[in-house]
DNA sequence: GTAGTATATATGCAATATTCAATTATATAT
DNA sequence: ATATATAATTGAATATTGCATATATACTAC
């Protein structure tokens, strides 16, 4: 069955995609998500922190909160909570600036860290088993069409990557950064989670 | 640059796809999301409630809480929300079960359903504006191969449809149908929203 | 070098969403 | 007729989050 079949006025074509392709993105979110918070035992947002703070050791609250999507103080408390878990330790000041927190992972931050990206990427790999190289040299190149239209300048550019194995991304061939290859001044796009009703 | 271009032992080709379809997705969600929550001053839960009482008109809670995720308290809790913001009507009991409560949209509520899908197609018309009409082809090809792997069946099968325009999803050529054509029995699969610390 | 402003983090407080356990009413099966 | 299962609800407890505010440090202008 192809794509240019449906032609059904009743069923516009586009329509129909957009559902799948969303539909698809949601499943997927949806089992990584549930696949990191089985392997922990811990939330989204702590499986979120976890892999930025495995991946950028040192990070700051601000370079977190950009990353997670939160307000400031609301990143405040989950490091707090992180830390009574004993996953993270704080490091009060760089040379440079005696403000901020270096944030680290401890020894269990480090595990907890591998237990999400290896179920991250189990989930992954199971996805794509159906494909061949064809398909996944396509995928890509799809991949690289739609990203920008997704991917705003600013904020977005952190959260997208928030579950990302980041070693493994070559940030030269990555889309989200080749969506903005001129690395243009960060643009603040808050992000609510929670929206008053 | 192809994707069989990506032979470089440190980044593991299918590593690197994975990142970016992972990434992809997530950033697909959070604007679908993020558009959605924006159209109605709502978060997303209630969003997300409104589309699937809009599409299935009648809706028992079970019903409602299999296409949430939520726990079958936490359904009632939302529609007392959504009942005093006057977007939904309970009815108590269906013809042939008096247990049940049938859920329906306010004429408000039918206002916020058509906002949220029409924030939603914004979005994926968006995403999809630089495909061509072989892209598109082939785009729907590879989800049908990509889908099976990512949708359990149980639960899952109605969870990731939450956002879906069911009126323009024909049942029968709908990715996630297909995977399970045979309409078997549903298994319950828990998703938890909220996880102790 | 001092004053004023901006930035980074932290804390008090309140609101919200969510779960768990228990309750009530109806339906189904033995 | 009784026991069991299902559907919805309610009360209590908890976690997460945001807003407003406070404090310490850095930067800028004069």
């Amino acid at each position: 069955m192809g794509y240019t079949d449906l032609k059904s006025p009743n069923v516009p074509r586009d329509l129909f995609l957009g559902n799948v392709l969303g539909a698809f993105s949601r499943a997927l979110c949806d089992k990584m998500d549930r696949a990191v918070c089985a392997a922990t035992g811990r939330n989204t947002t702590a499986c979120y922190a976890i892999v930025q703070i495995g991946s950028e050791p040192g990070s700051s609250i601000e370079v977190l909160r950009r990353m997670l999507g939160l307000e400031h103080s609301s990143v405040v408390r989950l490091l707090d909570r992180l830390e009574r878990a004993n996953l993270v330790n704080r490091i009060r000041g760089t040379e440079c600036d005696q403000r901020k927190v270096c944030i680290f992972l401890t020894d269990d931050g480090e595990r907890e860290f591998t237990k999400i990206l290896d179920a991250r990427r189990e989930v992954l790999d199971r996805a794509m088993a159906r494909l061949n190289d064809a398909d996944k040299e396509f995928l890509l190149s799809l991949i690289h069409k739609l990203m920008p239209e997704v991917v705003d300048c600013g904020d977005d550019q952190h959260i997208v990557c928030r579950l990302c194995d980041l070693e493994k991304c070559p940030q030269d061939r990555c889309p989200v950064n080749l969506a903005y290859p001129d690395n243009m001044d960060i643009v603040e796009v808050p992000f609510k989670r929670r929206e008053n009703f």
